[in-house]
RNA sequence: GGCCCCAUGGUCAAGCGGUCAAGACACCGCCCUUUCACGGCGGUAACCCGGGUUCGAUUCCCGGUGGGGUCACCA
């Protein structure tokens, strides 16, 4: 078989050479340890938490070290591709944080390494299955669906391994007639690897592979003659990878586990084409736990609404949480970092593969909460009503005008309470800020909490008392002071461990007649502190809910 | 089924031959307190099983078990 022969037929418009494009694509000048990462999503349109995940993995190790990192549209399935999508994964990694330093951008791409859209790379990665079939290493295969069907349950009856490989791939010995034969008739054909590895367990090369995350790992070699490039002249994905992150020199190919069964391809790839193989990184999968068996399972895109990032969005996550919060699942050594460095910027921690969790990590909300508060905390009430803004402009916009044009208001709001020695933590996510602010807001202002027992029989009373008494004016303890008195005239305990003790000599105490206030003027009998609030209605209001409430006992 | 990955409290996790087996979230109790938060103190709760190796295994090796992944002209 003239193997050159069979390369210019089926590739004759190729005329560059592995040579050319090293050239082309000269190694990178970094500084020493410079990485340099890619994320690589295909245009489906659905970018998810496992996404962000990675780009962020991939953001912190090109980021910290002066590398590159860049973004490569992998669009080699044209079934897949989503109108769009490549919009939707840029304007959502950066509402998240995450930017490129090349690659592909809203119109186009920039970077010395582009194409960065697979689909336009096509000639590129012809030109090394063309130099690999001058070598033998490749071969086209004329094999329908059909056939690879029979030819695979044949394998399955017969309890072998399926695949096309060995004595199964049968077009490894077509001779140049039968090729040219069916090259004429226009049958298809896709470009299959000759694979030199041993289908026999026994005889099979062990290989290893070192893993950033994971350590050294161990598989048999391949020995499939998988496909590299498919019918339509386009490379599959692990041809791609092999030669767009050899060109693009990635230094670093941070992934997903489910990429660690087609290790051995890639190694095979890697060594027929002569290239140096990056350090991989293999993440571990989103978890969560299945309502209905309990058990731990992949968290999927059609059952689990969390693992869509528009379900932050829609719930208004902050991304400064959502960043804080992949941290502490991406890195064990994180949370130690925050709690040492409560004030840090985030980019300031020293993020390491090697510190990454190699079993998949359960998703969890309350943690995310939790991390949320903290991360809300550090941020300064113009970014958070700007946020409040954004974030009801795009998901409640019945809401928007309570905050534009009333910035002031909302900001004042924001920050109740949170510049005090003991902050509070309230704000959690936008749909739950806006429930916990919303009696602020006349037209959302409901009582939802009844009465206290205790009180409820003297609440006309108590309040007309209070509104008599009240002074606009008063500071924190004069007003304070009196309701205490109110308490006292009417019979009940001003401080609550006398009530406490002789629960027969009161109708309540103090925590009663301050419910009662409260839910008069918020509707809810849990609230920051009366008097700031208070302060922030401004006196008219405050007035015109008490009367309302003395109206209505 | 073959191959691969993984295995410490409910969850996330330190650990890397000798520890009373950290810490965080959640949960419970107490304190603080005019409510709720916040904060403080305390508590319940874990090394999947069986063999080795070793003076000694959570840690190393082997075998099970369990969970996950993957076996496409999808990525």
């Amino acid at each position: 078989m003239d193997y050159n022969k069979l390369a210019e037929m089926l590739f004759p418009h190729i005329d560059k050479t592995p040579a050319d494009y090293e050239t082309i694509y000269p190694p990178r000048q970094l500084p020493e340890g410079a990485k340099v990462t890619r994320l690589g999503p295909s245009p489906t349109g659905f970018i998810h938490l496992g996404n962000l995940y990675g780009a962020f993995v991939d953001e912190r190790l090109a980021r910290q070290s002066d590398g590159v990192f860049y973004l490569r549209i992998e669009d080699t399935d044209d079934k897949r591709y989503v109108e769009g999508a490549v919009e939707t994964i840029i304007t959502s990694l950066d509402f998240f944080g995450i930017d490129f330093d090349e690659g592909v951008t809203m119109d186009g791409f920039k970077g010395d390494y582009g194409p960065y859209y697979q689909s336009q790379r096509g000639e590129i990665y012809q030109c090394y299955v063309k130099d690999l079939m001058k070598q033998g290493l490749a071969y086209p295969c004329f094999l329908t669906a059909d056939e690879i069907q029979a030819i695979r349950d044949g394998q399955e009856a017969n309890k072998q391994t399926p695949g096309i490989y060995g004595e199964f791939a049968v077009s490894r010995n077509l001779t140049m007639e039968e090729i040219e034969a069916n090259l004429a008739a226009g049958k298809p054909y896709v470009v299959r690897l000759k694979s030199g590895g041993n289908p026999d367990p026994e005889k099979a090369r062990i290989i290893s592979v070192e893993d950033d995350i994971r350590g050294t790992l161990t598989m048999p070699e391949n020995f499939q003659d998988v496909v590299i490039l498919k019918a339509t002249g386009i490379p599959t994905y692990h041809f791609a990878h092999a030669v767009d992150d050899y060109l693009m020199r990635t230094t670093h190919v941070v992934r997903g586990e489910e990429w660690l069964a087609s290790l051995p391809i890639h190694v095979e790839l890697f060594e027929k084409l002569n290239f140096k193989m990056p350090i991989y990184c293999h993440t571990a999968v989103l978890m969560k736990i299945d309502e209905e068996t309990g058990n731990k399972r992949k968290l999927s895109k059609r059952k689990d609404p969390e693992l869509s990032l528009d379900f932050y969005r829609q719930e208004g996550y902050m991304p400064e949480a959502i960043r804080e919060y992949l941290l502490t699942v991406l890195n064990s050594n994180f949370e130690e970092w925050r709690i040492e460095n409560p004030e840090a910027a985030i980019e300031e921690f020293i993020f390491t593969a090697e510190k990454m969790s190699n079993s998949g990590a359960l998703f969890d909300l309350n943690k995310l909460n939790d991390v949320s508060k903290d991360a809300l905390l550090k941020l300064p009430a113009e970014r958070l009503c700007q946020f409040m803004k954004d974030w009801s402009a795009e998901f409640k916009p019945e809401i928007l005008p309570l905050f534009e044009g009333n910035e002031e208001y909302l900001e004042k709001i924001l920050d109740l309470g949170r510049n005090d020695k003991k902050p509070r933590k309230d704000l959690v996510y936008g749909k739950q800020i806006f429930d916990f602010i919303s009696y602020f807001y006349d037209e959302y202002f409901t009582i939802q909490d009844a009465y206290p027992e205790n009180a409820a029989t003297d609440a006309k009373i108590i309040l007309e008392k209070y509104l008599e008494t009240y002074d606009h004016a008063d500071d924190q303890s004069q007003w304070f002071e009196k309701i205490r008195t109110i308490t006292d005239e009417l019979g009940y305990a001003v401080r609550p461990k006398d009530f406490k003790k002789n629960p027969d000599q009161y109708k309540g105490h103090v925590g009663d007649v301050s419910t009662l206030i409260r839910i008069a003027v918020m509707g809810r009998s849990q609230s920051p502190d009366v008097w700031e609030i208070q302060q922030i209605l401004g006196e008219e209001r405050t007035r015109a809910r008490i009367q309302d409430a003395i109206s209505k006992c």
